[in-house]
DNA sequence: ATCGCATATTGGTTGGATCACTGAACCAAT
DNA sequence: ATTGGTTCAGTGATCCAACCAATATGCGAT
């Protein structure tokens, strides 16, 4: 059985206008930066924070694309409400942010309530193609576990035909690449998978909506509650 | 009585790294640019584009947020999958790009089993404050229908009390902004609104969960064919 | 054929200058 | 008192040239 993956993670020296992104970031979702306040000058902050203005500029323009700034030409940098954003980035900082997961918590009841519906629409529409595909995944491609089953679920979103699923499945992935171990560390979770690929191939094959939408929710729910408890253990 | 609000849009000069931030994520998405594809130095496309490497520079930081590039220091600049990314703005530029609205109505599809639940859960999780600030908003303040339709979504998303949920509400009212009159044009549509307004609110009040699930469930479908027909329409 | 080092290439950061836009204050005409 | 025009200081947007830092590449030694 492999090590965690935590140990794995190869290491990314970041770059300085993300450390910046980081701080102002935290600053704002935790209350310290009131929204619609006014921040300091370009010139100004690029000073306190001891860069240059063109990187501190490169923080502001990430900051501005998470929706948490309001960057006007000519007046100045506002403060967004975090709550009025769109973009999901923001739930990637606020799980690493919050000690008690409640962040990831909530992740994974979206995600219970919204890719089984992924897998009904996927068993409704897969072409020919899209189950080859899975199949190929499933039975032939020598993958880890979570890349395995990564795959998957990223199959199973193309195969609805809707680009919006694929993206929300993308990024669910991208969380679960991180806490992927915490389920599959026990081995028992490791067989269950292995006939939860089985079984969902099988009702897309046939294209039994409800058993495919079902099948999925059980997962779902199962592997939620597992993180749970391994969680709550680490205490 | 003001003249249409058409007239007072106001205008903002799109900024010269956003502009090449469209014209890369467009060869992206439309296959132009393989993914995987090295793409020219900094300096290269810098002069190819005319403009200055900072300026090159802020709109690879945008398309590197976007999941569209990969940026390796020492290395190049890779193009990505674009149906890897996690990143939901690329569903506002798809939805902008192709003509026939598939990707508006996966959109709207993906809204229609999504938002459901959130009513579902806001009944069940309300607070007091949350329906306080419902109720401000339904019955209270003066707002244009779209405006107060857009808040009432936004309050109920809130009273799920998870945070992924505002998020992909915020994300849907983005989008409704811009297409929202396909709906509201037509009276009739204005006078069903208000009507669901205080239905919902009803349920979610007496924490009637099914009910708030089945009256949202009812108005988005009706709304998404309603868009069809007027869409079709303008044909 | 493989390893290690010099070096070219490429992205990252800096300091500084200039252009473009905004807001506020002030002035002039009505 | 109100409206419109002008000026000016402050701020973001863009540009430029130079240097730092990470990576890839190729050559020479083994």
């Amino acid at each position: 059985m492999p090590v965690s993956a935590v140990f794995a993670q190869p290491i990314t020296r970041s770059r300085l206008h993300e450390e910046i992104v980081t701080i102002i970031q935290k600053q704002i979702m935790n209350g310290t930066i009131i929204p619609g306040t006014k921040l300091p000058s370009e010139r100004e902050m690029a000073g306190t924070f001891n860069v240059n203005r063109t990187t501190l500029r490169e923080a502001l323009s990430k900051l501005e694309n998470l929706e948490l700034l309001e960057i006007r030409h000519g007046d100045g940098v506002y403060a967004k409400n975090f709550l009025d954003s769109g973009n999901l980035d923001l739930i990637k900082a606020a799980v690493s942010m919050d000690e008690d997961n409640v962040t990831l918590f909530s992740v994974l009841e979206a995600r219970r309530f919204i890719v089984p519906e992924m897998a009904y629409l996927a068993a409704q529409r897969r072409t020919a193609a899209d189950l080859n595909k899975l199949k190929q995944i499933i039975f032939k491609e020598n993958l880890t576990i979570l890349e395995r089953d990564i795959k998957v679920h990223q199959m199973i979103a193309r195969a609805t035909h809707n680009m919006l699923c694929s993206i929300f499945l993308n990024f669910f992935n991208q969380l679960f690449r991180d806490y992927g171990y915490l389920y599959f560390d026990d081995e028992r979770n490791v067989e269950r998978s292995l006939t939860f690929h089985r079984e969902i191939y099988e009702a897309i094959n046939n294209q039994q909506t409800e058993a495919a939408r079902r099948i999925m929710q059980e997962v779902l729910l199962y592997a939620e509650e597992a993180v749970k408890a391994s969680l709550a253990d680490k205490q």
